[in-house]
DNA sequence: TGTACATCAGTGAACGCGCGTTCACTGATGTAC
DNA sequence: TGTACATCAGTGAACGCGCGTTCACTGATGTAC
């Protein structure tokens, strides 16, 4: 019954944001929607084989939460900062496990299609690099590695979130690019 | 004997760049070097004592290692980004250890002194805003967001390192600043 | 309508493994008289 | 110089635990005739 299944990922998807996926055991996942450890593997392979299908599942899900409150590319790029941010901050362990580690870098890296996420980054990142002299790719790495870098201070406590801090850092690199 | 101790910690200190902190078993480690399980407690408390012994042995040698070539400021700060980056490329996992994860975190976070790094770096961010609008603690953030960021995605190969690309990061960063 | 068979999700015990930590004991070394 | 004792690094077996994975088996359901 494919209700099993879903039911796996959506239990797997909510431990990994409680309690970490380095602390998901399939004897603890398994008991908590009545079943047995040798059930799980009517469904699936291995172990990995559920945290690529929670990763997909996860990272579909992840850009099409945010309600885009303008059509500036700019401010739209604001917008998903301040949000990533926010999700470190109030699911550090989902967040790590989707965007701070190799299983989902790899999800990050080739499956383009499984990460819209990756695609509107990129597609705004094109329109406002349209007169640039720094190419779109270099301009990204640069946006991404500090809202990247920062949730990191943030997860980690070394310093709380700052959104103007955030504004003006990408106002400083948006100005750079053009 | 202190020797057996130096011993451990150095032993810790290759395993954990060679295999990772989260492969690091006493019973391999003790058995390295010619040891049995129980010699180990004679020693240290438990495994998290013989890792925060590492973390502070790694952390006073980090910075030690640069050997600057200039006195310009601006010019020291991306030198450290540069060995940071380069440190990353080259030992991952130490470099995840020291600076990727909670247990270093904290010393980063407490104990100052024990992290010559972070002294170092502050002291060039003071001298580089003196006559900003930006606080100093916020460039330092700015700065130290991107060189993190960055390098972690070099670490999971989602870019590969360009020199250029971090100048022309921190010299927009610190126009910004100025 | 009733019988024989195939399918397949789920059971639960077991395999084999590695882990951090404890503890009674050994045996070499140094100290006191 | 010789004896009694204390110290303490190191031994190695054991404790108790949790893990991913396998597998012969059960039993409900659906299909074919």
């Amino acid at each position: 019954m494919k209700n099993t299944e879903k039911q796996l990922v959506e239990k797997a998807i909510k431990v990994i944001d409680q309690e970490g996926f380095q602390n998901l055991s399939l004897r603890k996942l398994t008991a908590a929607i009545g079943l047995t450890t040798g059930a799980f593997y009517k469904h699936f392979n291995s172990k990995d084989d559920l945290f690529k299908r929670a990763t997909i599942r996860l990272s579909q899900e992840f850009i099409t939460q945010i309600d885009f409150h303008s059509d500036v590319p700019e401010k739209q790029l604001l917008q998903i900062a301040d949000y990533f941010i926010k999700q470190v901050q109030e699911h550090p362990n989902t967040m790590d496990f989707l965007f701070f580690n190799n299983n989902a870098t790899l999800a990050f890296k080739n499956n383009d299609h499984e990460f819209p996420f990756l695609t509107k980054m990129l597609q705004l990142i094109d329109q406002i690099t349209q007169s640039s002299n720094l190419t779109s790719y270099d301009f990204f790495i640069q946006i991404w590695s500090f809202i990247q870098g920062y949730s990191l201070l943030i997860k980690n406590g070394i310093t709380n979130y700052n959104k103007q801090l955030v504004q003006s850092t990408l106002t400083q690199l948006v100005k750079g690019a053009k």
